[in-house]
DNA sequence: AATGAAATAAGATGCAC
DNA sequence: GTGCATCTTATTTCATT
């Protein structure tokens, strides 16, 4: 677990928006020779600060051009009923699912084909626990879209 | 513009997940030889229905342990106001973006180090335009994350 | 369209310094 | 850290089904 210095965020930030590149490019841009170079990779691998290397794909031609929003709440917060609950993240449906603080207790971030997709993911959805509350908010436009971290440079 | 198969679907499935896997490897889990697995996989470049292949970073190893959604209502709707809001996608905190539909105008995505950063972030955000009213919620536990689109095997 | 073999080019990995 | 040798893989070609 050593900590990242500004090669290492250099590296890092090149990486997690192109991952194609050589050893020798990558090398070049950070203005080091291909071996040290590659070592660091390795090591960002080994030690889990790279966590996968994925190919992206296009939203629209996998016929998944609904973002949708869902909020949940519940007046129900005992163990067996979050245990139930969490089983809507096997759902494949779902790409992003978090406990929230504040009036929300639960956000899920679903990408379906259209609306009709989406109210046969919302019956699987609210048959998986008692939901106090579900609110589902549908994305017209998606203006930003990254995967990469915003790497403070220290 | 060539429709996916479903051997196109299932190369895509494994890819969104693992590419590093050799294209040897590859084309042993779909049942395919090298060549014709190869040049799918360049077809599905080619065309675009991969658009990146980038490498995914652990987000607590980076700093970034807070995630925020944002919820921006406005009561401006005119061109001039939407083109300075949409500056806000510059910042590089927002790693996503939308449009949305209902109650709430804008949604946002945000990652950052801590509740100070979270902070200098929104007086950034606050800065770009006009906005009516301005929610902020915490993530308290990621459940779930994937950049893997949910492909349906027809 | 896919297969198998095979040749070449490119890149990753490891070693000596 | 550099430079170089070696091994692996990607990429292309071709004859075949």
């Amino acid at each position: 677990m050593t900590s990242l210095d500004a090669t290492d965020r250099r590296i890092l930030t090149i990486l997690q928006v192109d991952a194609t590149l050589t050893v020798a490019d990558l090398a070049d841009r950070i203005g080091l020779s291909q071996t040290p170079c590659w070592k660091r990779v390795k090591r960002l691998q080994d030690e889990g600060v790279i966590t996968a290397r994925v190919d992206l794909l296009d939203r629209e031609r996998l016929d998944l051009a609904l973002v949708v929003f869902v909020s949940v709440k519940t007046n129900q917060h005992e163990g067996q009923w979050l245990e139930a609950f969490r089983k809507a993240s096997a759902l494949p449906e779902v790409v992003e699912f978090y406990r929230m603080s504040g009036e929300i207790d639960y956000l899920l971030k679903v990408l379906v084909r259209d609306i009709a997709a989406y109210d046969r993911f919302y019956k699987r959805l609210i048959a998986t626990a008692p939901l106090c509350d579900v609110s589902s908010s549908f994305a017209m436009e998606q203006i930003k879209f990254m995967t990469a971290l915003p790497i403070h440079s220290i």
